[in-house]
RNA sequence: GCCGCUAUCGUCUAGUGGUUUAGGACAUCGCCCUCUCAAGGCGGAGACCGUGGGUUCAAAUCCCACUAGCGGCACCA
């Protein structure tokens, strides 16, 4: 049976690194038939967000990922933690250290100026058993793993055989003094309490993961496969932060992203198919998704590439779901949507110039607002004092029926009998309808303001040339 | 410093020994369409496959070394 889990740490947002490591999990699981699992990590009490968990049950929501079972959390499972460390002091697989910060951080200062790799020297475990115990009682202490001297091999399935000599590795703290786990301790002990089978995480765990396999080795378990993500980058190929992008899931949310597209975006860096398909619904995604096409390198996330996904995802969209999706967006900037069948037809207009949610309020305001803002160069540019919108303006007042078509005709027509290029007169009335020089498809536009309100405007228009 | 991982167009990638004068996508450039902006169509430019050695009749593809980049080396995850 498969079983995988996301184990994010509740620390404010789920970074897109997050989402991608979630994403994977969970596509793996459900191509195979699998479970998916949540784990919160909130081992750390310094680190602790008000509202960070329901925050990224949210956002995952809003991707559209959902989960098996009821999510662990860390933070309840303390007892159990503390059982299986008692175990490995038993055992001599772990000790008790009562050194102090102050001490640790002077050799490693003292390590690392000498040039050695900052290690813990193993004061505390020249401590006997008795003194150990007697000790414990008295202070603070940390719990360490009881590094063996071995080599310590295991398969990544994204990367082959991975090995590691022990002496290398240090005596991992894996209970902290305020009596909660370290990430190494706690994940390896839900891992296999939880029945994981495969543990599919980002790159940076590859080291720590000799670690793991040693505390596996411990506690007599079977280790699950494990498969090493390659890593997210900035522009600059350094780990993805947020100094350079935007990392958290809901910035792209509040941007108006699609969850559809920045999963299809985010699923292609580090996975492919043969064909290097681009357009994936999430169902094909599922279908289509094996670990063993996973990539090996890191890859830089192009936010160029994503708007353009975005576009192509909003384009297939039907407009009266784009519509309904763009309602946030149009009442953070200040309009009525309560007409959601005009608020349509002028979305309609715009579909395929529209790539972010938040394009549209920009895109259709001059539809909703009765005072519209005229762009300077657009005015001084197309707007002139040679009439044309006085006739145009005579013209329309008599059309009866304002459709597109009718306006069209009647367009046309004047400026063939004026011997004008349709450009000298179609232009100057979207400046004077819209206050810009670029929109919908003209006589559309005009046919969806209405005859009144482009009349009005043709007049105020008419009065701005007139003053020049 | 030590350990580990990685290495194909600017970017994401296809490619698993010969079908490759290295394919696709984004971005970029040109043309077409056109009432503008987009969208769309067509086309161009763009990678001597990090470097150097092997193996082989034949290597982007296998092996080794080097180099570079990144990651890890916390009572953080």
């Amino acid at each position: 049976m498969i079983r995988v889990r996301f184990a994010p740490s509740p620390t404010g947002f789920l970074h897109v690194g997050g989402l991608r490591t979630a994403l994977y999990n969970y596509l793996f699981a459900r191509h195979n038939g699998g479970k998916f699992l949540i784990r919160i990590e909130d081992t750390d009490r310094t680190r602790m967000v008000s509202g960070a968990i329901e925050k990224l049950f949210e956002i995952l929501k809003w991707c559209g990922i959902d989960y098996d079972e009821q999510p662990v959390i860390q933070s309840e499972r303390l007892d159990i933690y503390k059982k299986y460390v008692k175990e490995l002091l038993e055992k001599d697989l772990a000790y008790r250290c009562f050194c102090t910060h102050e001490r640790l951080d002077e050799m490693r200062k003292l390590q690392i100026a000498k040039r050695q790799p900052p290690k813990y020297d193993g004061l505390c475990k020249k401590l006997s058993k008795s003194d150990s115990e007697k000790l414990s009682k008295e202070k603070p202490f940390t719990v360490r793993m009881n590094i063996p001297q071995d080599e310590i091999k295991f398969n990544d399935i994204i990367r082959g055989e991975i090995k590691f000599h022990s002496s290398l590795i240090d005596d991992q703290i894996i209970l902290k003094s305020d009596g909660y786990p370290t990430y190494h301790l706690a994940n390896v002990v839900d891992d296999h309490l939880i029945g994981i089978s495969h543990v599919i995480r980002g790159e940076e765990w590859l080291s720590s993961t000799a670690k793991h396999v040693i505390l596996y080795r411990y506690f007599g378990w079977t280790p699950p496969q494990f498969a090493h993500l390659p890593l997210l980058l900035n522009p600059d190929k350094s780990k993805l932060s947020k100094r350079q992008s935007d990392v958290a899931v809901e910035d792209y949310r509040d941007k108006g992203y699609l969850p559809s597209a920045l999963l299809n975006y985010i699923a292609l860096l580090g996975w492919s198919t043969e064909d290097s398909q681009q357009i994936f619904e999430i169902n094909e995604l599922i279908e289509k998704f094996s670990l063993e096409r996973c990539g090996k390198s890191g890859a830089i996330f192009d936010a160029q590439k994503l708007l353009w996904m975005n576009g192509e995802y909003i384009r297939k969209m039907p407009v009266e779901e784009l519509a309904r999706l763009s309602i946030p967006f149009l009442q953070k900037a200040g309009f009525d949507t309560k007409d959601f069948e005009f608020l349509e037809k002028c979305i309609s207009l715009e579909h395929d110039k529209i790539k972010l949610l938040s394009d549209i309020p920009h895109l259709i305001d001059f539809f909703l607002k009765n005072d519209i803002i005229y762009d300077e160069q657009a005015v001084n540019k197309v707007l002139k004092k040679d009439g044309v919108l006085t006739d145009i303006s005579e013209i329309y007042s008599k059309i009866k029926n304002f459709t597109a078509k009718e306006i069209e005709i009647e367009t046309r027509k004047y400026a063939e009998v004026n011997s004008l290029k349709t450009s000298q007169v179609f232009h100057p009335i979207r400046v004077a309808v819209s206050g810009r020089t670029e929109g919908p498809s003209l006589f559309e536009m005009l046919e969806l303001l209405g005859k009144d309100r482009v009349l009005l405007r043709l007049k105020k228009a008419t009065q701005m040339s007139a003053d020049k």
